[in-house]
DNA sequence: TATTATACTGTATATATATTCAGTATTTAT
DNA sequence: ATAAATACTGAATATATATACAGTATAATA
C-alpha cells in the first residue's frame, strides 16, 4: 500500500462517509458536490489514483462501482462473526466471499463443539430430524464423521445435508429424514464425493 | 414490518449477497440476472414491495440506490446469560432458582426479538414444526400473541408448547404439530389458563 | 531537462440505469 | 363478485453516470 496524499485521503473519507450515510457508494458527481470540485474529472482522477494505490477497487462501467478494500469489519467483541452460507442446489458451500449471505455474532463455545459457519437450509429433506427450511445449521468443517452423523456432503457439484451411512468402503448412503425423499447411494469409485463437515447444532430465528 | 413473500425474500437475499460480494447494491438488471427474471420490471416491482413493507429504502433517481434497513451493523451487542428452564410435565416454568438447569451466554439481539429464557423441550408434540426433544426454545415473556404463534401456555399446573388458535372469546385451542397428539381445547371459563410467552427462536446443541 | 504525478476546470458522449406504460395470469382478501 | 396484491414479460425513454478528451498549473522525480 503506497502512501496517500491529503486530497486522496479526503476523497477516501468522503466515500466511507457517503457509504455510512446512504448504504451505497457515491458517484463522481456526488464526490464533487461533497468536496467542492467543479468537474467530475476531478473525482475521476482521484479515484483512479486511489485504485492504482490499492485503496479502492472500481468496477468498470458500473455506476457507483466503488468499494473500499480492506474493510474486513473486525468487530473486536469476544464473540466471533460466523458467516451464513446459503445451501444452493448446485454449487459448493465454500467460505468464498460471494457465498456469504451475512454474519452472525455468536460466542465461540456456543455449541458442543467449535464450528466454522452456519448453513442456511433449503428444502425439507431433513424435516423429521427437526431441520426445517431456512434453519441455520452450525457446521464444523471436518472429515471425522461417523454413521448416524448429520453431514454436509458434496456429490459432484451438488451440496446436501443428510444422515451418513457408510455401507462399505466403496459405497456411502446419504439418508434424508423425510419419507418423500429417496436415499442417495454414492459410488465412491465413480462419483466425486466430499464430506464438507458435520452438523454440531442448529439455530432457528422466527 | 409486514410479512414477506418467498420471492421477495429471494430478492432481499440477493441484494445482501450482492452487497457482500461487490460492496455496492445491485441494479434491477443485476437482480434479474441473479434470479433469472427476464424483465427489469420484475425486479422493480419486488423492490417497491420490499420498500413498502419497510425492508429496504430506495433513493429515487439514483442508480443502485438500494439500502437494506435494519443493517445497523453496530456489533456492540452485549452478551447476556440466559437461563435454561426445563419443561416439566407438571409444573410452571418460572425463573425460580430451582428450575434453572444452567445458563447460556448469548448476544441480546440474537433472535428477531428480545427474549427472556430458554425452554428445554420435552416430548415430540411439536416435531412437525421442527421442535424436537431437548431443543431449547427462546421464549419471550409476553401476552401479545396471535393465532399461529408457537406459545408457551399453562393450563392449571400443566405447561405446554403448542400452536395457538383462539376459537372464540371463551375457547382457546392448542394445536400440536404431531398427528399422534390431540388438540387441546381450553374453556377459559372453567380452566385456569395463562400464556407464559411465545417462541422467538430455537437452539439445538447436538 | 524531460517526465511523471498531482490537482484541477470544462465539455462531450456513449451507455448504464431507473422508471413508466402496456399486457397477462394467479392468488388473496373484501 | 370485485378489488387488490403478487408475479411476471416486453418495450420504451428520460436521465444518471462513467469516462474520454482538451486544457492549465504546480510539485516532485530521474
Amino acid at each position: 500500500m503506497k502512501e496517500i496524499t491529503s486530497q486522496q485521503q479526503r476523497v477516501l473519507d468522503c466515500i466511507q462517509i457517503y457509504l455510512n450515510k446512504t448504504g451505497f457508494p457515491p458517484t463522481r458527481a456526488d464526490i464533487c458536490r461533497e468536496l467542492g470540485f467543479k468537474s467530475p474529472n476531478s473525482a475521476e482522477t482521484h479515484l483512479r489514483a486511489l485504485e492504482k494505490k490499492g485503496f479502492i477497487s472500481i468496477e468498470s462501467g458500473a455506476s457507483r462501482g466503488i468499494s473500499i478494500i480492506g474493510n474486513s469489519d473486525l468487530s473486536s467483541s469476544m464473540d466471533n462473526n460466523y458467516p451464513v452460507i446459503g445451501l444452493v442446489a448446485a454449487g459448493s458451500p465454500t467460505l468464498a466471499e460471494e457465498n456469504i449471505e451475512n454474519k452472525i455474532s455468536c460466542p465461540d463455545d456456543f455449541f458442543s463443539s467449535s464450528f466454522d459457519y452456519f448453513l442456511k437450509v433449503k428444502g425439507l429433506s431433513m424435516k423429521d430430524a427437526g431441520i426445517m427450511e431456512d434453519d441455520l445449521v452450525a457446521v464444523k468443517k471436518t472429515h471425522d464423521v461417523k454413521n448416524g452423523d448429520i453431514v454436509i456432503a458434496r456429490i459432484d457439484d451438488e451440496v446436501t445435508i443428510k444422515f451418513l451411512n457408510r455401507k462399505s468402503p466403496k459405497i456411502v448412503e446419504l439418508e434424508p429424514a423425510n419419507d418423500d425423499f429417496q436415499n442417495i447411494i454414492v459410488d465412491l469409485e465413480h462419483e466425486d464425493f466430499t464430506i464438507e463437515g458435520k452438523s454440531v447444532g442448529l439455530l432457528r430465528r422466527n
